[in-house]
DNA sequence: GTCTATACGCCGATAGAC
DNA sequence: GTCTATCGGCGTATAGAC
């Protein structure tokens, strides 16, 4: 969410407001269920103009949001495969990122498990085509290659993977879960990398 | 779709025509993006009038649909919950059931998969408290008490088992994998049932 | 029971004062 | 840059003829 220069602050405040009642009114009621008056007022502005002098329209929030969440996500990524070698120690952290994510900034997971980006902004890119997940998508073809993951599709090797490990966050998103998400990581964890790991312990 | 009695046909035609469209707007467009004036298109009828006829809204046609697949898929359940008896027999039967709505009805597995009721139909109950769902759930809680799946919470089984499942037909319907759903069912009901299986084979 | 025509309301968006 | 007031359009829903 912090795109912007670091100004000396109060300049972008409204603009972050906006964005960050967005996200939670977008995460909680969906999309095509909130209304730009019930941005405006979830953001504490009085009228929704003040939106305008800030954004073009809804879909320009939307947008921004989308852009925003996925750099920042891209950002972690990239600091991710720098300081890691193994498949296994890459998607790991990734894991922890996304758990993490559920518990702390559970809007944001929202946004990105629950929403449909092709329903609401049809002309930006699918996730799986963003920077970000096409670099998770190379951490899967290096554990093939490397001899960590079993020979399979790459493409299966990813689903198979972030089924466990997007559903399990489903469901503590949705609370069917009693305990916070990051009490069900070290599981869920080895759950999802025995799946696709080509020794995969028995146990 | 046919929860009306067999009457000599003809008369509920215009309502089945309805029906269809709205599904299969549904699930391409999403709910919001689909007008009642793009149903009346797509049913074949020349005025929206037609539709209230047989509806008293655009909120009603979804929650027939809603209604519809899950009474389908209850009796569907029902039928296998009946006439097998171990916990991996009736999850295949359920696995082998989706996979085949997957490349042959995949509206209504884009409708079960995608559409996030909860954002249509927030009066509806949720997916997971539906009649068929919970049968579902019942079936993992036997299977750990009969010793054939391991002593996990048997939400957390479910999860697990469905996130392989949901995720490889997610990938099936959006067309990042380029054979029809049915050819990955054998690998990947065997990767679900592992996961969660007590006597987990090491292959 | 299906059409034509139309009413109504909500919400996204604009104009213009301050 | 934020307010008050208002427009315009789309999409749901209704009235009423046939």
């Amino acid at each position: 969410m912090d795109q912007e220069k670091d100004t000396p602050a109060g300049k972008h405040d409204t603009q972050e407001k906006i964005l960050l009642a967005a996200l939670r009114l977008f995460a909680e009621k969906g999309y095509f269920n909130t209304s730009l008056t019930d941005i405006t007022r979830a953001a504490g502005l009085k009228s929704p103009q003040g939106i305008y002098h800030h954004f073009a329209n809804k879909h320009a929030i939307a947008v921004m949001l989308y852009e925003s969440i996925l750099d920042n996500l891209n950002v972690s990524i990239d600091d991710i495969r720098r300081k890691q070698q193994s498949a296994a120690d890459q998607l790991r952290d990734i894991v922890d990122l996304f758990f993490r994510l559920a518990d702390e900034a559970p809007e944001i997971m929202r946004f990105l498990l629950l929403l449909r980006i092709e329903e609401i902004l049809p002309e930006q890119k699918k996730l799986a085509e963003t920077a970000a997940f096409i670099k998770i998508y190379k951490i899967f073809q290096y554990g093939i290659r490397s001899g960590e993951i079993r020979s399979i599709d790459p493409q299966l090797a990813n689903g198979y993977f972030f089924g466990v490990i997007n559903n399990t966050l489903r469901m503590a998103l949705d609370g069917v879960l009693d305990k916070k998400a990051d009490a069900y990581l070290p599981q869920t964890w080895l759950m999802a990398w025995n799946l696709i790991a080509k020794k995969s312990s028995c146990f």
